[in-house]
DNA sequence: CATAGTTTCATACAAGCGTTTGAATTGCAA
DNA sequence: TTGCAATTCAAACGCTTGTATGAAACTATG
């Protein structure tokens, strides 16, 4: 039986470097180097640097994407069956930005990974990329159910702004805090929470009347 | 005087490949096979890959720049100084959109290629990229103007929103066709910037006593 | 201890990268 | 045309990359 410690001292110096620096910036030999083992490990243990990625990735996404259903199911026990959509939202934006942001010191490496990954889209993340499809839906469906009287279509915009308004807070953090000189506090995980899942909460549940050319000023500009 | 013509194609076709395949898969054979020009020519002309995709981003920044802030100008001359905020929001996240959305057949390469570079972010630009807050300051600017009440942070959230939606819906168009199977129309980039819009404002004008720890639910899954 | 299987190691390899070189070619002024 | 500078070109450079190799070291069973 395998002692694993050079297999897991690689995929945590994998994962932190690649968390820190990017894909593009990191080397087969930076990683052995951090993990203090020999090149020829990596290609013994995972067969190739994209299997290494591949694995990487696998291992983190199930674990998030596990983390964002027992929020769901919980919520929607809670409510018999059907969550309210906050709790729903909570449960999608939650477990990512607890875990990329806040005051720790330094981040969970894992978080940031996933972060990275789903920035750049290195070709073996981005093949296995396609079953997140099929995570979303699940909370697509609880949506349904939450809202039922709800246009679909709005649906998928507001899950599609919620992520995308959790995803820049993590990824361009650097810049809100530049912008607003320390103002917006971005060590307040619970806060930007709570902001992201309310602008959703008011996106999905706006009047009817306005999804399109809405304001009597915004037909105006059409150009 | 130079007839700037090597330099050109060169341009054109870097663009054309990065926002087609990313910086990371492009190399400058790549590029001067598709310019139809000898591989010296891209040091000649520009002095490294560096320098020849920094003036790519530094021109193209400029035209965003300029098209936004003209926007802008044009709200706030109509409303005698002080523009309507959601004209002020429209004239952020318009000229990109519309430059990166749409029927076209094949968009425009200048508005994937700077998606591409605020999705990558190699070093070269990286470096040009802070130039960006101070562009952005002014629209903090304009829509502190346009509501003098409001909480500068708030303020700021709602700009950091309603870029995040703006981008992300450039970024991951795909994954929002398929998650809803189609039903979410990207070809209509008018709508899409009122859908953003009008959430934006929704965010910006909402009622102060919801800041933090809003809703009874909300407050309850604190965790 | 001996031996077979697993894991590590130093080293090498081919390929691709951005860049450089120096000679050929071009374009234009005198 | 001659002459000179600007431009283009084929070829090569040095370097880094991921991967492969075969010997050495380790581990555990008989």
């Amino acid at each position: 039986m395998p002692s694993d410690q050079t297999r897991t001292s690689i995929l945590d110096a994998a994962e932190r470097l690649y968390a820190d620096r990017g894909f593009a910036d990191v080397t087969l030999r930076d990683i052995v180097a951090a993990a203090g083992v020999n090149l020829a490990a990596v290609n013994y243990h995972f067969g190739s640097k994209d299997e290494l990625i591949a694995e990487l990735f696998v291992t983190r996404s199930l674990a998030t994407n596990r983390a964002r259903l027992n929020e769901l199911k919980a919520a929607e026990a809670e409510g018999g069956g059907r969550a309210e959509i906050d709790a729903i939202l909570r449960a999608l934006v939650g477990p990512t930005l607890r875990g990329c942001l806040g005051p720790g010191n330094e981040r969970s490496a894992a978080a940031r990974f996933m972060i990275r990954a789903s920035i750049e889209a290195v070709p073996p993340i981005r093949r296995i990329k396609n079953r997140e499809i099929d995570h979303l839906r699940k909370f697509a469906a609880a949506m349904q159910r939450s809202l039922p009287g709800r246009n679909q279509v709005d649906l998928y915009w507001g899950l599609h702004f919620a992520l995308a308004m959790a995803h820049q807070t993590i990824r361009d953090s650097e810049r809100l805090t530049k912008l607003s000189e320390g103002s917006c506090d971005l060590d307040d995980v619970q806060g930007i929470i709570e902001r992201i899942v309310a602008v959703s909460v008011m996106a999905l549940t706006r009047r009817e009347a306005d999804s399109r050319a809405s304001e009597p000023v915004a037909a105006r500009r059409g150009r």
